[in-house]
DNA sequence: TATAGTGCTTTCCCAAAGGAAAGTGAAGTA
DNA sequence: TACTTCACTTTCCTTTGGGAAAGCACTATA
């Protein structure tokens, strides 16, 4: 028994690493928390730190990382009303990852320009 | 100068996310990987070890991981016709995104189940 | 009063991702 | 000869992601 199968089990790791990939999915999600953990917190400064994302896009995945903690919404009401996005401290534990796939983006940038 | 706008510039690191991300978006690059460098080397295998891929999704994926050169496909014209996926040294160049991912993952379902 | 900026929302639309199910052609097995 | 296996391919369909553009309520400023 426990070999029923002819293929191996490589479960232990594709699970886990899929729960991680459904919270992060997205071109997006990763770039706007690397610029609310940079300091931006203004609805517009995330817009304009993030080439190409449109505000609706952005709506849409700060509502997503606020529900998954990683983000959250403060509204303050000074003079003007002021939204401002903070980074929740369950965001710090996906510098792994941002540091993993920025070495590894700049890398692969690197050995495709020595190819072509 | 260096200071015309009001946010602060993540782009040293947003960049090289988005070229890893663009490499390995999608459920299924990342799972495919880890299986064939688990040593799954079978379309069936491959398929089998990775539950809810369909063979339509599996062979697009595979193809665009062999462009990528993260893996590569053999034929091997023994008694029959037989064709295996093997990693390229390339491949092993994931691994610590696979374990950041794997280690976020665990460590996330694991804080899920004690809120709920 | 008119204009501009902030923080979105709304509408419309398209393309890509992905799932279900069946089929296909070559080869191997009974 | 019929059946099965392997490695896909094909078709069809639904869902999701994402872009363009406009709008809107509110506040501030001239």
């Amino acid at each position: 028994m426990a070999n029923k199968m002819g293929y191996l089990s490589c479960l232990d790791t594709v699970k886990p690493v899929r729960d991680a990939i459904e919270v992060i999915n997205g071109k997006w999600k990763l770039p706007i928390i690397i610029s609310v953990m940079t300091g931006n917190e203004r609805f517009t400064d995330i817009q304009e730190s993030i080439p190409g994302i449109t505000p609706k896009v952005l709506a849409k995945e700060l509502k997503d990382l606020e529900q998954h903690q990683l983000i959250k919404r403060v509204v303050k009401d000074d003079y003007p009303v002021k939204i401002l996005y903070k980074p929740e401290p369950y965001a710090d534990t996906l510098t792994p990852i941002i540091n993993a796939l920025k070495g590894w983006g700049l890398n692969h940038r690197k050995k495709i320009f020595e190819k072509e």
